[in-house]
DNA sequence: TGAATCTGTTAGTTTGGGCTAACATTCTTT
DNA sequence: AAAGAATGTTAGCCCAAACTAACAGATTCA
């Protein structure tokens, strides 16, 4: 208690080591979802499949372009440069292991998804490495899913 | 894709229904960790806790108080209101619950805490208690837990 | 071709939670 | 009691990422 432990959320959200801001996460991972087979999305696509106004959207976009993860001039086209397009692989296979953990862990259709959104910018890579291979373990043991299973249905009428 | 599934983080964060902010239960939560022997605690004492200035706390406060679950006037001690009081039993539950469960799955020492803070504001109810139910089901079946052991140990070496 | 529609941009505003600097109060110590 | 130290407050600033409103460019179609 007497140490530097402890931070508030929004100290550790400042973006000074993580490069990028959970929104930016979102906004490329987004942009890496459109874009597979045509290679390219829109500003009115993008800002609809987040639920955001396209004006929001031009300015994420237009900084994404000047970090250097984006090729986009007014109008235009959205495509990933190389290394915008490495982040977003990254970034939805992150976004799949961890959703496949949350719904492993037994967290209900309705809430997967917001779940899993609110938390996938909070971790660091040996964190998803450690869902990651928990997932495994289970998938390699699927007797204990089922004990679990049992488990979790037995649940509420003990004493 | 197509539908109303996706937000982005800032918009997930925004308090409408949320009643609390992550920050809010972060002081809230700080509070009520640093108040169980004397039943109080002070501006410097939470500022230092938490890593901030004392004039955000005291900014912070003073807003927890006008929602009525702290008690305080200026120069003088923090207090939580029975609101208050039980709402940070709440949250330092669902802390321990989450920080148990994010060690259990293999997270070392030095991430544990940072993790746990990270993500503790960001679970409906229903998820807490599915993390707790896991743990509880792990604690009696300790069998289980080995094999995990055995597994982890044993990654890295097949193909 | 020109009007209407669709798409995108710009500028300016808001909000929460940090910060610093300057000032105010309270406590401690001589 | 007065000085100095410790503590707390206020005012004003910053930042990211949303928003709206007004404007600009592109496309479609009569």
């Amino acid at each position: 208690m007497d140490s530097k432990d402890f931070y508030t959320f929004n100290e550790y959200m400042k973006k000074d080591d993580n490069f990028l801001t959970a929104s930016m996460e979102d906004y490329l991972e987004m942009i890496y979802r459109l874009s597979p087979d045509t290679g390219f999305t829109r500003i009115h696509v993008l800002s609809e499949a987040l639920n955001v106004q396209p004006s929001s959207a031009t300015k994420m976009v237009q900084h994404l372009a000047q970090m250097g993860l984006v090729k986009y001039e007014k109008y235009g086209f959205i495509m990933l440069e190389e290394s915008g397009k490495r982040l977003g692989a990254f970034l939805l296979k992150r976004h799949m292991i961890i959703e496949e953990f949350i719904r492993f862990i037994g967290v209900g259709d309705a809430r997967v998804l917001e779940e899993t959104e609110k938390i996938e910018h909070m971790f660091s890579n040996d964190t998803v490495e450690c869902f990651a291979s928990f997932l495994d373990f289970m998938k390699n043991n699927p007797d204990i899913i089922d004990r679990y299973a049992d488990f979790k249905s037995s649940e509420g009428f003990e004493p």
